[in-house]
DNA sequence: ATTGTACTATAATACGATTTAAGTCTAAAA
DNA sequence: TTTTAGACTTAAATCGTATTATAGTACAAT
C-alpha cells in the first residue's frame, strides 16, 4: 500500500514537473491526480524539492538501467561501447526532467539538479570504464589510462546531449554520433582487432 | 577617424556586455566610456542588439583567427588537429560574451546569440574539415567521409565547452581533453602513420 | 562627422495589494 | 496505523499601478 502511493505520487509528479517545471507544478494538483491526500505526500516527502530530487534520481537510475541492460546484451567490448552510446541517446528522450535541466544550462540550475547531472555523468563514466577495462583485458582495446579515457569519452558525448531535442535534422545528429562512435572505437582498438573490423 | 570610433564603441561595449550582460548594459554609459556621443553610436549601429551581435561576431572571428593561426603553424595534419583543439580552448576563455551564451543554455538565448554560436560552430567544422581533408590527401588519415567526421569531432568538443569556466579541477579538464585528442587522432590515422607515432 | 541636449516612448523597476500555494495540524475515516 | 479532508499559517508568486530608467530620435551647433 505504502509503496503504491509513493509510486503514484512520483509518477504523476514526474509528468507534472516535466510539463510545467518545478515552480509551476502544484502539489495540491499532484495529490489530486495521484488520488492521494496532500498530507500523504508530506508523510513521505520532506518538501517539494525532495520530490523533485527523487524524480530526477529515478529518471537517472532508469536511464542507467536501460543503458546497462543494452550494454550487457552485447558480447564484444566494441559492441558494448557502441551499444552504450546508442542506448544513452535513445532512452534519454524519455528522461524529460533531466533533459530540461540540460537544456536550461547550469547557470540557473538548482544544487539538486547539478548534483543529479553529476551523479548521472559519474555513473555513465563508470559503465564506460568497465567496458574499456574489459576491452583491455581481452586485448581488443589498447588504452594506457582507462579511467582517463572513459572520462574523455563521457565528456565528448555531452556535446551531443544539447542537440537532443533542439536541433535541425535528426539524421544529421544520428550520423554525427555514429561517426564519433566509429572514430572513438578505431581510436582505442588494438591494431590486430582493428584490422579485422 | 570613423574606424577609430567604431572600434572604441565595440571594445567598450564588449567589456560592458561581458560584465553586465545585454540588458544591464547602459548605452549612455558605453558612450561616455568610449568618449563618444550617444548619437555617434546610433550613427553606426541600428540599435543595441546590433552592437551586441557585432560584439559576438567580433569575438567569434577573433577566436577563429587565433585558431587558424595556431593550426597553420603546424606541418602535419595530426599536429594541426591537436593544435586546433588546444587553441580553441585556450583562446575561448577570452571570448567572454560567447562563453556567457554557452553557459546560459540555448533555452533562453536570443536569435542573435544562437546564430553566432551556429556560425562559430560551422566555421570550426570547416577548419577541422580542411585539416582532415589534407590528412587524407597526404595519406596519414584514413577517413571515408571527411565532412561527417569533422562535424562529429566538432560536436564532441562541445561537451568540453560547458566545463570551461565552470568545473572542478582544471587539470582534470586538460587531461580529458588531451585524452580525447589522442583517441580521435588514433581513430582517424591510417595504420602506417599510426604505427610510426 | 560628431556632439550635446532635449525629447518621446517603451521597457524596466518598485511596491503595495491580492492571491496562490507550500507546508502544518488535527480530528475523523478507512 | 495509515490515510484523508479540511482548516490554517505563512511565505512566495502574481498583479496592478506608479515611478524611473533608458533605448532610440530629432536637431541645432561645431
Amino acid at each position: 500500500m505504502k509503496q503504491k502511493k509513493i509510486e503514484a505520487i512520483l509518477s504523476t509528479a514526474q509528468k507534472m514537473f516535466g510539463r510545467y517545471g518545478l515552480q509551476k507544478t502544484n502539489l495540491e494538483e499532484v495529490a489530486h491526480m495521484a488520488r492521494v491526500a496532500k498530507a500523504t505526500i508530506y508523510n513521505y516527502f520532506e518538501n517539494k524539492n525532495a520530490i523533485y530530487k527523487e524524480v530526477l534520481k529515478t529518471e537517472a537510475d532508469a536511464l542507467l538501467n536501460k543503458i546497462s541492460q543494452s550494454v550487457s546484451r552485447e558480447l564484444s567490448p566494441k559492441d558494448k561501447l557502441t551499444s552504450f552510446i546508442k542506448a544513452k541517446f535513445s532512452h534519454m528522450k524519455k528522461s524529460v526532467n533531466i533533459l530540461k535541466v540540460i537544456k536550461m544550462g547550469r547557470e540557473r540550475a538548482l544544487i539538486e539538479e547539478r548534483m543529479i547531472c553529476e551523479y548521472l555523468f559519474e555513473k555513465e563514466v563508470n559503465i564506460i570504464h568497465s567496458i574499456l577495462y574489459e576491452g583491455v583485458e581481452k586485448g581488443v582495446f589498447h588504452i594506457n589510462n582507462t579511467l582517463l579515457s572513459s572520462r574523455a569519452i563521457g565528456e565528448s558525448l555531452r556535446g551531443f546531449e544539447l542537440n537532443l531535442s533542439v536541433r535541425d535534422n535528426s539524421d544529421n545528429f544520428k550520423n554525427s554520433l555514429n561517426e564519433l562512435t566509429q572514430i572513438v572505437c578505431s581510436g582505442i582498438m588494438a591494431e590486430k582487432a582493428r584490422l579485422k573490423a
